[in-house]
DNA sequence: GGTCGCACTACTGTCGACAATCATACATGC
DNA sequence: GCATGTATGATTGTCGACAGTAGTGCGACC
């Protein structure tokens, strides 16, 4: 007797997806960055990290060159790998290829009339408003990055989903690259609120143009010209971490699951 | 006494970029999958390989991950590596991505009005022309491929470069993995030159939509939906490979290179 | 006093080897 | 005859070890 909730023409056996070794260790690290526990510009003390994730260098060498594909790791011969520093000189490129994903996901939502697509994007932005009304930079910081992620998911394309998830993490590593430190915009939510009013108006440029107001926004927080120009925002600033010797969970061999 | 081409107020000594071997290798696993020497689908064989680049399994397995990373590799766990199909269900993924990239790339060009990139991409055009008036599909195919990447590095965005160069060898594997065998349109120029147009007009919108058109083209070409409509268009099939075992060139260490 | 040179230390880059795993072919039983 | 089980071979995944290299601190020399 089947399983209730597997569905009738469904294929008897669905195709298993083990992860593999470097799969669990390229995730671990791209976690350790993208919280800070590998701080910007940290090198990668490879017999280190090895023994902390429980693995040998051999596996932790090869997932951390998927992390040197995307960016997130730089990796100079003789030197070995350190985490990136995405500087204000990088700013406006990484965001000119956020508004790139972003703005096609949404035309994308836009084009298809999903609803369904429209209603995860909204459920993302719920979670920003509530998040927003407190003091943690970092929890908004994290609800934000979430909405985007969300939107671009909500687009159902795997490429686009796959630029985006390691845009996030690269957008997160210039807040930390930041002189200013982790700074985050009280008025977030409005910025935020243009786009989802787009989506439901099913309004292509005009979410392509909000999304586009967005990231200037953001690049402008980031290099710090309101401040120059005089213009005042209220922010919220997280307390600068410890900064200490984090230390990684070791690598745990998940049971099969499906794809 | 410098040398002539050096700038007067460049610095004094430029940071040298030596590449890693990783580095050769990957460049070198992905013209072999580019070039057909590694045929769709076949595993990667680690010993016969290293031996053939004259290198160790290790430094060829980290390179193989960057190349997983960008899809162009399936990892499964115990049964190695093996060249990524791009079957005709992923064609939309893949070509709705290239639309993403490409259309901002032109948008990026038309808005900065930029006419030292558009002479860019016209000399890619040109080129495409010069190619499409022989009948080698494969030197077609890559000056096809040479224009897109052409207009997408026109745009000036790093990572948007980064993705079309993936986006590109993911194309030619979709090529590859079609029944039909790797096929060309004799019209492809015609599609090329409605892009071509729109950038000299400085036309956001028609430059879109043109790439957009193009892309359709393209999966219907290679979903064969023309034949089945029996919509007859001039094409030119390469005649397939031997597909023996190419060997791949062993790596040799370049002088150090500027940045 | 500053700069150059040298030795020491720590780490990376690479290699070969071993064990575990998977695919294949064959033999066996129903 | 078909399915099941088994043995074999090849290949992967992982490890430890070694050599080469970059960084660091100290000392000597100009």
């Amino acid at each position: 007797m089947p399983h209730p909730s597997a569905h009738r023409n469904a294929p008897a056996v669905l195709r298993v997806h083990r992860p593999s070794t470097v799969d669990l260790i390229a995730t671990e690290l791209r976690n350790a960055i993208y919280s800070g526990a590998l701080a910007v510009r940290s090198p990668l003390r490879e017999v280190e990290i090895a023994r902390q994730l429980g693995v040998s260098r051999s596996p932790l060498r090869e997932a951390a060159q998927r992390l040197v594909q995307e960016g997130l790791l730089t990796a100079k011969p003789g030197q070995g790998m350190r985490v990136a520093v995405v500087g204000e000189d990088r700013l406006d490129d990484l965001f000119e290829a956020r508004v790139a994903v972003e703005t096609h996901a949404a035309r994308m939502i836009i084009d298809k009339h999903d609803g369904a697509a429209v209603a995860k994007v909204q459920s993302a932005f719920d979670h920003l408003l509530r998040t927003a009304e407190g003091n943690d930079a970092r929890a908004i910081g994290d609800a934000d990055l979430d909405f985007h992620f969300a939107l671009v998911d909500a687009a159902d394309n795997a490429h686009l989903s796959r630029y985006m998830s390691t845009l996030v993490v690269e957008t997160r590593l210039a807040s930390f690259s930041s002189k200013r430190g982790y700074v985050v915009r009280k008025d977030i939510t409005q910025s935020h609120h243009g786009i989802m009013a787009a989506l439901q108006d099913w309004d292509a440029e005009a979410a392509a143009d909000a999304i586009r107001d967005h990231m200037v926004e953001a690049v402008d927080r980031l290099t710090g010209v309101l401040e120059e120009r005089g213009v005042h925002v209220e922010t919220v600033t997280e307390e600068p971490t410890p900064a200490g010797a984090y230390a990684l969970g070791p690598i745990t061999q998940p049971l099969t699951e499906l794809s």
